[in-house]
DNA sequence: GTGCCGAGGTTGGCTGTACAACTTTTGCCA
DNA sequence: TGGCAAAAGTTGTACAGCCAACCTCGGCAC
């Protein structure tokens, strides 16, 4: 076992083996390509049952760090740093973790009536209200990203209170209760209008980096629909899929 | 139990218990944000165990289909057809998948040594030959992707005896027991140089998006590296994670 | 009506067992 | 030495049971 010293015991069981498992794999004690002990090793080692076991190793197999297959041990694909499901749906989050500076500015705020795909993703009754918050976000004082999103008022109400300046939105968000659970990303590239020449110091027709998501709470509710569109070049998408069970795919768009 | 009456009976219990909930969820028989049965009562509908139940349900969970959350019933979060994993490895698959007809001719095929990104990403000693391969794919003879391809040479003998205007190159290569398992993409915005722009039939310096993909086989050894340029407009990336298990994450590209 | 509390329902987490399917290694035999 | 068959090792699938944590809803007191 590797000595974490300060007991990870908080949590699950197979949440902290995980966690020593990762830490054992990014660090390399395995090598890449090399392979794992037995899950019955494993359990011993541990303390636990081969079902934890299987617990943690399924959770490191979706994070594309392992292979597994029948007859044989488990072979490390990969030692990176696997992100947090924060780190993607928060710029925040995200920008720190990476040893960033970030930063944002409320340009407009506005609460009108939704709009047909606005009502539809957000699972509202069609004209209900919204909330629609454009954001510039910046690393290091640099803008580097422009941020359309659309809430329900029952959280836009929350979102209003937060200061314009503030770095985060989603943390003082989690203060209030309001969870991010789920999040559906679509990916793209679009041509940047006249507002995202501006704020992003561009010019207009300049490609970005286009990310739409929308987040869901743990009770399954929409909680945001935001377009995100980046400056090329800041930031690149990458995930991992797997014959077993995979989350992504690849969308078509005709023509005209 | 829905009436599937080809009894779905190959391959493990928990599968076709998912595909039949798949089936159910996918055709609105739940509703969205509707709410699933309890395990137990699935259980006894299914005639199997409530692991069993378990294991299909975490299935859907990584498909974004639903939540689940201790306390509750699970709750449908969308209805939307779930892609595959072949159909974001392979253009050939994907492409049928959405109605379209693809096409692909290999532009040029050379084996040479590798340089230090490729031999890292394909795990090979510095300088060991690998085939190349630079092919333009096509929907309905209409040019929207430039594939450049990096494969071992043990897979690039098989690619090289493919006639250069076969629509799939995964198809027969898995014939030849090729498999590819797992997958790691990136997906960013590049600008289309000289080849891409004759290729294509766009202007050099146009914004293209990007995705490059490692492939690796079940044992977990790299089968290919590969780097696609998409005219814009003609796909979207689209991904789901959850604060439970996520695969995708946001990467950093600092300036210059 | 409003608020609190408790009962019942539901999923999460963990253990143990058994066997099947598959891979790798061993060892025998020609 | 080479090839083949048996044995050992390993993960996948399925079952059963138990308790904890958590949510929902009804009923009760105020």
């Amino acid at each position: 076992m590797r000595d974490d010293s300060g007991e990870r015991a908080r949590g699950p069981l197979y949440r902290s083996v995980a966690a020593d498992l990762r830490e054992a794999i990014t660090a390399g004690d395995y090598g890449s390509g090399g392979r794992l002990p037995a899950e019955s090793t494993l359990a011993e080692r541990y303390g636990v049952s081969r079902g934890t076991v299987r617990q943690a190793l399924a959770a490191l197999r979706a994070d594309g760090l392992v292979t597994s297959r029948r007859g044989t041990r488990r072979v490390v694909l990969g030692t990176t740093r696997v992100q947090s499901f924060a780190e993607l749906v928060s710029f925040t989050t995200w920008a720190r973790s990476v040893g960033e500076d970030p930063g944002g500015r409320v340009e407009q705020l506005e609460r009108r009536a939704a709009d047909a795909r606005e009502s539809e993703q957000l699972r509202l009754e069609p004209g209900a209200e919204v909330v629609v918050v454009l954001r510039v976000r910046t690393l290091s004082g640099r803008p580097v990203m422009v941020e359309r999103s659309v809430y329900p008022v029952w959280v836009g109400e929350l979102v209003a209170r937060i200061p314009a300046d503030a770095v985060s939105h989603t943390e003082p968000l989690q203060e209030q209760g309001v969870v991010f659970a789920d999040a559906d990303h679509t990916i793209d590239l679009v041509l940047a209008d006249a507002d995202d020449a501006r704020l992003l110091g561009c010019r207009a027709g300049e490609a970005l980096l286009r990310e739409r998501r929308r987040s869901t709470d743990p009770v399954g509710a929409p909680v945001e629909w935001s377009e995100d569109r980046y400056l090329p070049g800041t930031v690149a998408f990458t995930v991992h899929n797997s014959i077993a069970a995979s989350a992504l795919s690849r969308r078509h768009r005709r023509p005209h």
